[in-house]
RNA sequence: GGGCGUGUAGCUCAGGGGUAGAGCACUACACUCACAUUGUAGAAGUCAUAGGUUCAAAUCCUAUCACGCCCACCA
């Protein structure tokens, strides 16, 4: 059989990919005999194509699941894909839009016929380029968030929360889209500084209502002075002395003429602007705040594509940022504007477009958050959840007790309805309408009329009468993602007819049976053993699914969280499209191969921290993975030429190289073992790759080379061994190795290294490797020694004195003379010149004229080191306090190190010396 | 404003009370046939700053300075 001398990623990689499905590898079934092992996979948008973060992301958690499969555990990598509300939304508005069509000009029902292709069209592109990575799911589990079963699910987490009085209808503001035209929870908006002005507004004071006048305006501050128009009130601090005076006055909003009341309020602070605010309850959050508390009216100045409306007077129509200059320029007229500074504002900004957010009123559906935050709380208190790195802990627990209800309602078509119907004769539908909300009426909503329902049902209760109207805003996505561990395994169980799923649903719980089955896999599998995730959407995500795994299933959806960081590129931006610092990993892939971008990733895969990317990163797994390949080739074609029969991987008759190399071996198994138990992935890389290459092929393989036949086994344990080891992490190329393997040697190995057994340290007696780590020293001394002389590339002859141990380098001199470049070694009782001396043997080389002077500098620099390191251990034991108050054991190992380092310099001094 | 974190070799980071570590990059030498996607050797750091605790601090504590992330109603 030929072995190519380089790797080919791309013909193996398919090759291998469909071998494990035909064995039916990544399925999980229940396996009462072995211990569950699950990961929900976080889905990822079907609009997503995929980027360095998912790379990342997945990478580890196939790691993680390789690692379990081959340590026996029954593994489940649950994957599916998210319907993602907005993105999709917008990517399918903006293809329509290439027609020249609106969405509102199709209507809802055919613009969602357009998502629905546009799902069964684009929507599995990640899923084909997670299997490109190497990903090893379930795949026929794959679940979509818009699955009919899944509808079931959140339908069913909407009821329960309502009849439990968690979700409540309310007039808020919010964060508003203007572009999207939905609200937005706190968590989806981007808080950005940009560059503004604080303009500073004269308010004239109407003087029928205020006598002793200082001035006869006030001034207010404001960054947005075209919220004016709604304003219904000023306010200042009750304990601010120098604006006191306008206390009971009156005053008149420019423009609109309209009268305003002075308020007081703590939330004023009289330090900002001149300490008198413009109070627009419609429009800042603040504002709305202050007008319920005071009792304020609430004027909407806004249409919900954030231009003026008719409140606005003749502003009307205008965008917001239009009307502000208009505004400004009609104060300036009237002498109203005295003055503006550059100021910073922190805005925000739409996560999906970017738009900068409306503060609007409106009427929307939240989730009481408390009482679900509290039970979260403690699970991670208690830790029945534990964090890696685990400073998230604290991060989490600061947030989940300051926690604000959550915004679950969108004015989206995309996305699961609402499960409400409103009755007509009752009134209800009409609270829909937000514009001119006359004073603060509505801001609770009576429930009359209003029906919870998961169909539509025959008659409304309140009053009997059957004219229902279905609610028309949707939930956002995280409301049916934070159900993602539990609902993907078929909760509620509900039983839902192919005739009732409205698309191709393969997951339907048709039969009793079904049902059985899917609740004894929850039981089995959940709750899930780590969620891999990145910081971004601990919020929102991680914390709600904690929420919700406790109170509707009563059990934490994980025990554990895997944090990763942020992919950047070298200069520590965000990769992101549109700055066009993207690498793409199937562009990686396509370059070095999968496990290329695998080992790569999974060597810079620290916890926590972020990710800093430049293409040359992915040069450390490229090379990692032609040493595995080219070791693995040098073994098996050895192996082939001699015409080995290898029968077994039993040692026995070992020497101490072999027992050195397994010593080696068997610290690697236990390390890594332990890293990937404790999520340290990166070390457990980094192990793997220490040894494999700079123990087993720099050494070992070297020193074997001359005899092969005779270490041909214990070569072809350590790789077998080392191939199980870097499977997780680099699983095609292992595979097929593991594969080329099995044709060559008559072993019976398994069938596939990827449902192999996980290696355990080879048993070994406690035999002394101090010899051979001995003479691998000598060789590297002559090594330095030779380039120390300029003698680099000659091969020369070793004169050697050694103290009793003239039969050790007798037995290894093959290896030692090749490795060392030498022609010869000579044993003498006596040297007449020294080059390097220590207490295990002394030598010199053949050649008489060398070049001393770099020689001797080099001992000097070295004993001037030395020197140092004495100078210190010296203080230290001359040091009476350090002699009284330290420990006997410390002090005895300096008084060694002391003496150990005396005799060090002794032994340069005399090489010095016998040189002057 | 509050919370969390980070500052160690040119870069990316390990480590962590008792002589500073790795990888990449760099320098020199070597195409000795598994691998130049290689090998061998080398140079390189007052461990952010200032105090404190300690016999001993890069390591623990405090403050400061930089940087990063998250949260927040300063218009």
């Amino acid at each position: 059989m030929e072995i190519s001398s380089k790797y080919n990623p791309k013909e193996v990689e398919k090759k291998i990919y469909s071998f494990w499905l035909q064995l039916n590898a990544f399925n999980a079934e229940i396996d009462y005999s072995k211990k569950p092992f699950a990961i929900v996979i976080p889905p990822p948008n079907i609009t997503g194509v995929l980027h360095m973060g998912h790379a990342l992301n997945n990478t580890i958690q196939d790691s993680f699941i390789r690692f379990r499969r081959l340590t026996g555990y029954q593994v489940l990598w649950m994957p599916g894909t998210d319907h993602a509300g907005i993105a999709t939304q917008n990517v399918v508005e903006r293809a329509l839009l290439k027609e020249g069509k609106r969405k509102e000009d199709i209507g809802r029902e055919e613009f969602q016929k357009k998502l629905w292709k546009w799902h069964e069209e684009y929507g599995s592109t990640i899923i084909h380029q997670l299997k490109q990575l190497g990903a090893s799911c379930d795949w026929r589990r794959s679940r979509f968030t818009m699955d009919s079963l899944y509808s079931e699910a959140v339908k069913e987490a909407f009821i329960h929360l309502f009849k439990k009085g968690l979700i409540y209808r309310g007039r808020y503001i919010i964060n508003w889209c203007p572009r999207c035209k939905t609200a937005l929870s706190d968590e989806e908006v981007i808080r950005k500084e940009v560059d503004g002005w604080l303009y500073y507004i004269r308010y004239p004071i109407d003087k029928t209502t205020c006598k002793a006048l200082k001035k006869d305006y006030i001034v207010v501050a404001t960054t947005r002075p075209e919220t004016m128009l709604g304003d219904t009130a000023v306010a200042i601090n009750p304990l601010d002395e120098k604006n006191k005076w306008i206390k009971n006055c009156r005053v008149i909003l420019p423009i609109l003429n309209r009268l305003l009341k002075v308020i007081e309020d703590q939330l004023v602070d009289p330090e900002f602007g001149t300490g008198i605010v413009k109070v627009t309850p419609s429009h800042d959050p603040v504002d709305f705040v202050l007008a319920k508390k005071h009792n304020l009216e609430f004027i909407n100045i806004m249409k919900d594509d954030a231009s003026l409306n008719e409140n606005a007077s003749k502003f009307c129509g205008m965008d917001r940022f239009k009307a502000r200059e208009e505004i400004l320029k009609a104060l300036e007229e009237q002498n109203l504007l005295e003055k503006n500074e550059p100021y910073k504002i922190n805005v925000g900004h739409c996560y999906r477009c970017n738009t900068i957010i409306e503060p609007r009123l409106s009427l929307q559906w939240f989730v009481k958050m408390k009482p679900l935050a509290k039970p979260a709380i403690s699970v991670v208190e208690e830790g029945k959840v534990n964090f890696y790195p685990p400073h998230y802990k604290k991060i989490y627990l600061n947030w989940m007790e300051n926690i604000q209800d959550w915004c679950i309602s969108r004015q989206l078509w995309w996305g699961h309805r609402i499960p409400v119907y409103y009755c007509k004769s009752c009134g209800a539908h009409q609270l829909k309408s937000i514009d001119n909300i006359p004073n603060n009426e509505l801001l609770t909503i009576d429930k009359k009329g209003i029906i919870v329902s998961s169909a539509k049902p025959n008659s409304c209760p309140d009053c009997g009468l059957n004219d229902l109207v279905e609610e028309e805003d949707v939930l956002d996505t995280w409301f049916s993602s934070w159900l993602w561990p539990f609902a993907t395994f078929g909760w509620p169980f509900r039983k839902v007819l192919k005739e009732r799923a409205n698309i191709k649903d393969e997951f339907l719980l048709e039969k009793e049976e079904d049902i059985q089955k899917a609740k004894e896999e929850l039981k089995y599998f959940y709750p899930t053993d780590v969620l891999v995730t990145a910081s971004e959407i601990l919020f929102f995500w991680v914390a709600r699914m904690i929420m919700a795994g406790l109170e509707f299933i009563g059990e934490v959806p994980f025990r554990n969280v895997f944090v990763h960081g942020t992919v950047r590129d070298a200069q520590g931006l965000k990769m992101s499209k549109s700055l066009g610092n993207i690498i793409d990993p199937l562009v990686i892939i396509e370059k070095f191969g999968a496990d290329s971008l695998r080992f790569s990733l999974m060597m810079l895969a620290l916890g926590g921290s972020d990710v800093y990317l430049s293409d040359e990163k992915f040069l450390v797994g490229r090379n990692f993975c032609n040493k595995i390949w080219n070791a693995s080739r040098f073994i098996l074609m050895n192996i082939q030429q001699s015409q080995l029969e290898i029968s077994d991987l039993k040692l026995e008759n070992l020497d101490k190289i072999d027992i050195w190399l397994l010593k080696h071996l068997n610290n690697t198994i236990e390390t890594v073992t332990n890293n990937f138990e404790n999520y340290r992935i990166n070390e457990a890389a980094k192990t793997v790759y220490e040894f494999f290459w700079h123990i087993f092929c720099d050494w070992y393989i070297e020193i074997i080379k001359d005899d092969f036949a005779v270490k041909a086994k214990v070569a072809l344990y350590t790789l077998v061994t080392s191939l199980k080891l870097m499977h997780p992490l680099a699983p095609f190329i292992t595979e097929e190795i593991f594969q080329n393997l099995k044709t060559i040697v008559k072993i019976d190995l398994g069938k596939a290294l990827i449902n192999n057994s996980w290696p355990e340290p080879f048993a070994l007696k406690n035999l002394d490797i101090f010899d051979i780590e001995e003479l691998i020293n000598i060789v590297y001394q002559i090594r330095n020694v030779k380039f120390i002389l300029g003698l680099a590339n000659k091969n020369i002859t070793l004169i050697l004195k050694t103290s009793g141990k003239n039969f050790l380098f007798e037995a290894n001199s093959g290896w030692i003379k090749r490795l060392a470049r030498l022609d010869n070694i000579i044993f003498v009782d006596k040297l007449k010149r020294i080059l390097y001396k220590s207490d295990f043997c002394e030598f010199d080389f053949d050649i008489d004229d060398v070049d001393v002077n770099n020689f001797i500098s080099n001992l000097e620099k070295k004993i001037i080191e030395l020197q140092k390191n004495i100078d210190n251990i010296k203080l230290r034991l001359e040091n009476e306090n350090f002699l009284k108050k330290a420990l006997q054991e410390t002090i005895q190992e300096e008084r060694n190190k002391f003496s150990a380092l005396i005799a060090e310099k002794a032994k340069l001094e005399e090489l010095k010396n016998a040189f002057k």
